[in-house]
DNA sequence: ATAATAACGAGA
DNA sequence: CTCGTTATTATC
C-alpha cells in the first residue's frame, strides 16, 4: 500500500478478476480500494487463499511492467526496518515514478527476468556487525593473492589487472569478481590515482564473470568521469546512468532498461543505490564520506549502508572506495566484514606529493607578495615555485556557514559537555557554555587536555585570502570553481585555481601545488565528523597534485601535531579512521553504536518515546532544541541492539498514526548529524 | 475518510 | 437490561 502511515506498513489481500489475472504479477504498480477510497499499492506476491474474511478486488493494474524486482523488494523492506522505516517510503525512492512514454520506449520484447533471490540474511539487517557471512566465505572474502594464480576456471576473459597492482590485494580482488565470489573490499585510492578507471575495471571483471554491477557516487561531476572511463572499458551501451538530476524520463528510461535486462552495469549518485541489476554480482561506492550520499527523504538512508545490505542480503560483492577512509568503512574492517585493499607503504611514499604543514602566521610572511595576500610565507613560496615552473596552483578555501562550535582558548580542543561528551555552545558572547546534547550548563568548564578555563568561538577566515592570491601573483590567470560554477578539468599550464571542497578541477598532468588554507573552519566545525571530513577534504584535493617526485607540493596551513593534518602528511587515512573509530567507542558515538533522532514538537517527541518499548539497554538522550520551536531527543543502543531499537520506535510511530496523533515526528536513524 | 465495533450511560 | 449514542480502531 502507498501510503506512509506506519501502522499500514504490512501487505495486504486484494482478490484478482479474472481480467486482470495475466497482468497482476508481482512487482507491478496496482490501484486498489483502501477504506474507501483509491489508493496506488504495490503487487508484492500472489497467494492461493487468504486468511482474511472479506476481501475486496484488485482495482486496476497500472502498467503491466513489474517494476519492482523480488531482490529490490526484499532490500526495501530490509532497508525500511533498519531505518525505522515504512517500505513505501523505501519504494518510492527505490522506484522512479512512472513515465508513460519511456515506458513505452524501453519495453518493447524484452520482459523483465526474476532469478530466486539467494538468501543470506541477518536479523539486524545491518550487515557491518561483523557477523562472518552466511555462507561460510572466510571473513572479507578477498582471497590471498598467492590463493589462485592460474586460469580461470571456465576460461573466462581475464580483465587486466595492472591498474589495480599498487595495491597488493587488488589483483584478488578482480578475479573474485570474475569468479563471482562475494568479496568485500574497503579500498583506500592513492593519490594521483584515477578512481574511475579503478572501479571501471572491477565492474569489467564483474561483468566478465557473467554478473552485473551497481556503482554510486556522490554527484554529476565524478558520475561524468566514471561513465566515461565505463565507456572506454566496456563500450557504449552496456552501461546506464540513474541520476534524479538526470530529469525524470531520462531517469525512468534507465531505470526500465535496467530492469527490463537491457544492461548490466547500472552507475548513478544515490537515486541508482535501488537500481534493479539482473544478477547483480558488486555494488560499490565511491567517497562514501561525501554527505551527499545520505538520503534527505525519509526513513533517510545512506547510500553505503544500503549497497552493503544489499550485498549482506545476495551474497554480492562490495567496494567502499576513497582517497580517505570513514569510520564506517574502518568498522567493516576491524570488524573482519571487508578486507582493505591498500597499497604498501613505499608505493604511497613515492605517488604522495611532498607535504608541509605551517603555521597561520602573518609574521613569517616577509615577501611582498606574501604580505599582500596574507599568505604564510610557506604557501606563498610553493606556489610561486609552482607557476615559475609552469604548473597549475590549487587553492581549497572552505564554503562560509559553518555553524560555530567552541573549543579552548588556549590548545583549542573543542569543548565537550563533561556528562554526554555532546558539543558545547555559547549562547552569547558573554553568556555561559551549554551543551546542545543534554542541555546542561557547563559553568565550570575546564578543558580536559590543557586544564585551560578560556573558550572561543571559531572564527570562519576569508574567502578574500583566496581571492588577494590573484593579485598577489599578477599576470597568472586565475579560474575559481565553487558552488556557482564547477570546473571538472583546467588545462596544465600555470594558472590559479580557486576551489571551494568538492569542487577541485583535475588539472592535466596534475597540480603543482595544493594549498590548504583556512583549516581552522574546517576542522572547528560543530561536527562530530569534523576531523574526518577536514582529512577527506584535503585528501581529495591533494590526490590531484603531481607526486613529489615530479615536483608537486602541498601545503596545509594548520598545526602539524592535529591528528587529521599528521594523517594527511603521511598519507595514511586508515590510521586516522581506527583513531577515529576508537574515540567514537569510548564517547558512545556512532558506527561504534546505532543512534537515533527523534524531533518534533516537545509533546509529539515525549508521547512517541512514552510508547515506545526501547530494549532495556537504550539510553535517551535530550531534550535539546531543534529549529522552529521543536526538540530533539537522541536514543542510544549498542549495535546489537540496533533492530531492536528501530523496531521500537517503528510500532510506536506506528502507534501514534493510528490514532491520528497530529504534530509530526521525524525519526532519523544514524543522523547524518548529530548536533 | 468511514464503517465496524467497543464503550458508555440513561431510562425502563 | 436494553437501546441509542458516542469514542475507538481498523481499513483487505
Amino acid at each position: 500500500m502507498d501510503v506512509p502511515l506506519p501502522h499500514l506498513d504490512r501487505p495486504f489481500d486484494y482478490l484478482v478478476p479474472e481480467a486482470l489475472d495475466a497482468d497482476a504479477r508481482p512487482g507491478v504498480r496496482v490501484k486498489v480500494r483502501f477504506a474507501g477510497q483509491l489508493v496506488d499499492g504495490w503487487l508484492l506476491e500472489r497467494a492461493e487463499s487468504s486468511e482474511h474474511p472479506k476481501l475486496a478486488y484488485l482495482e486496476k493494474v497500472v502498467s503491466p511492467v513489474p517494476v519492482l524486482s523480488p531482490e529490490v523488494a526484499r532490500l526495501a523492506r530490509a532497508v525500511a526496518d533498519r531505518y525505522a522505516g515504512s517500505l513505501a517510503d523505501v519504494l518510492r525512492l527505490a522506484v522512479p515514478p512512472r513515465h508513460a512514454r519511456a515506458e513505452k520506449a524501453v519495453t518493447t520484447d524484452t520482459p523483465p527476468t526474476d532469478e530466486p533471490a539467494p538468501g543470506g540474511t541477518e536479523p539486524d539487517g545491518s550487515p557491518a556487525d561483523g557477523t562472518a557471512p552466511a555462507d561460510g566465505t572466510a571473513p572479507g572474502g578477498v582471497p590471498s593473492e598467492a590463493a589462485d594464480a592460474g586460469a580461470r576456471p571456465g576460461g573466462r576473459a581475464e580483465v587486466d589487472p595492472r591498474g589495480w597492482r599498487d595495491y597488493p590485494a587488488g589483483p584478488a580482488l578482480l578475479r573474485a569478481l570474475t569468479d563471482g565470489r562475494p568479496a568485500r573490499a574497503v579500498w583506500s585510492a592513492l593519490p594521483g590515482e584515477d578512481w574511475a578507471d579503478r572501479y571501471a575495471d572491477a565492474v569489467a571483471a564483474t561483468v566478465a564473470g557473467g554478473r552485473g554491477a551497481v556503482v554510486v557516487v556522490a554527484d554529476a561531476r565524478d558520475l561524468d568521469r566514471l561513465d566515461a572511463a565505463l565507456t572506454a572499458v566496456l563500450g557504449a551501451g552496456r552501461h546506464v546512468r540513474l541520476a534524479a538530476a538526470d530529469g525524470p524520463a531520462r531517469r525512468y528510461r534507465a531505470f526500465l532498461t535496467a530492469r527490463t535486462g537491457g544492461v548490466d552495469v547500472v552507475i548513478g549518485t544515490r537515486a541508482a543505490m535501488f537500481a534493479p541489476v539482473r544478477r547483480l554480482g558488486l555494488v560499490a561506492i565511491w567517497d562514501d564520506g561525501d554527505d551527499l550520499h545520505a538520503e534527505p527523504r525519509a526513513p533517510y538512508p545512506h547510500a553505503r549502508d544500503v549497497l552493503l545490505t544489499r550485498a549482506q542480503l545476495g551474497d554480492i560483492a562490495a567496494v567502499v572506495g576513497g582517497y580517505a577512509r570513514t569510520a564506517e568503512a574502518q568498522l567493516l574492517v576491524e570488524t573482519g566484514w571487508a578486507r582493505e585493499v591498500v597499497a604498501d607503504r613505499a608505493v604511497v611514499r613515492a605517488r604522495t606529493p611532498a607535504m608541509a604543514p605551517t603555521g597561520d602566521d602573518p609574521q613569517l610572511a616577509r615577501d611582498p607578495g606574501a604580505a599582500s595576500a596574507r599568505l604564510p610565507s610557506l604557501a606563498w613560496t610553493t606556489a610561486r615555485d609552482a607557476l615559475r615552473a609552469d604548473l597549475p596552483v590549487l587553492v581549497q578555501v572552505p564554503r562560509r556557514g559553518y555553524v560555530p562550535s567552541v573549543a579552548c582558548a588556549d590548545c583549542r580542543a573543542p569543548a565537550r559537555c563533561p556528562h554526554c561528551a555532546g558539543p558545547l555552545a555559547l549562547p552569547s558572547a558573554q553568556g555561559t557554555p551549554a551543551c546542545r546534547w543534554c542541555g546542561r550548563v557547563a559553568a565550570a568548564y575546564a578543558c580536559p587536555e590543557c586544564g585551560g578555563r578560556r573558550l572561543r568561538a571559531s572564527v570562519t577566515g576569508a574567502r578574500r585570502t583566496a581571492e588577494e592570491l590573484g593579485r598577489a601573483f599578477p599576470g597568472v590567470p586565475v579560474r575559481t570553481s565553487g558552488r556557482e560554477e564547477v570546473l571538472a578539468t583546467v588545462p596544465g599550464g600555470a594558472g590559479l585555481v580557486i576551489a571551494t571542497p568538492g569542487a577541485e578541477p583535475v588539472a592535466e598532468g596534475g597540480y603543482g601545488a595544493v594549498l590548504l588554507l583556512d583549516s581552522w573552519a574546517l576542522l572547528t566545525r560543530a561536527d562530530l565528523r569534523a576531523g574526518e571530513e577536514a582529512l577527506r577534504r584535503w585528501m581529495a584535493a591533494a590526490a590531484l597534485a603531481r607526486p613529489g617526485t615530479a615536483g608537486g607540493r602541498v601545503v596545509v596551513v594548520a598545526d602539524g601535531a592535529l591528528a587529521p593534518v599528521q594523517a594527511l602528511l603521511r598519507w595514511d587515512s586508515a590510521w586516522f579512521a581506527a583513531r577515529e573509530l576508537a574515540e567514537r567507542r569510548e564517547l558512545g558515538f556512532p558506527p561504534a553504536v546505532r543512534m537515533a533522532s527523534v524531533t518534533g514538537a516537545a509533546e509529539a517527541v515525549a508521547d512517541l518515546l512514552a510508547g515506545a518499548r526501547l530494549p532495556g539497554d537504550a539510553e535517551v538522550l535530550g531534550p535539546v532544541p531543534a529549529d522552529e520551536g521543536r526538540e530533539r531527543m537522541l536514543v542510544r543502543v549498542p549495535r546489537s541492539r540496533a533492530a531492536a531499537m528501530a523496531e521500537a520506535l517503528h510500532a510506536a510511530a506506528g502507534q501514534r498514526s493510528a490514532r491520528k496523533a497530529a504534530d509530526p515526528v521525524r525519526l532519523q536513524v544514524d543522523p547524518l548529524t548529530l548536533f
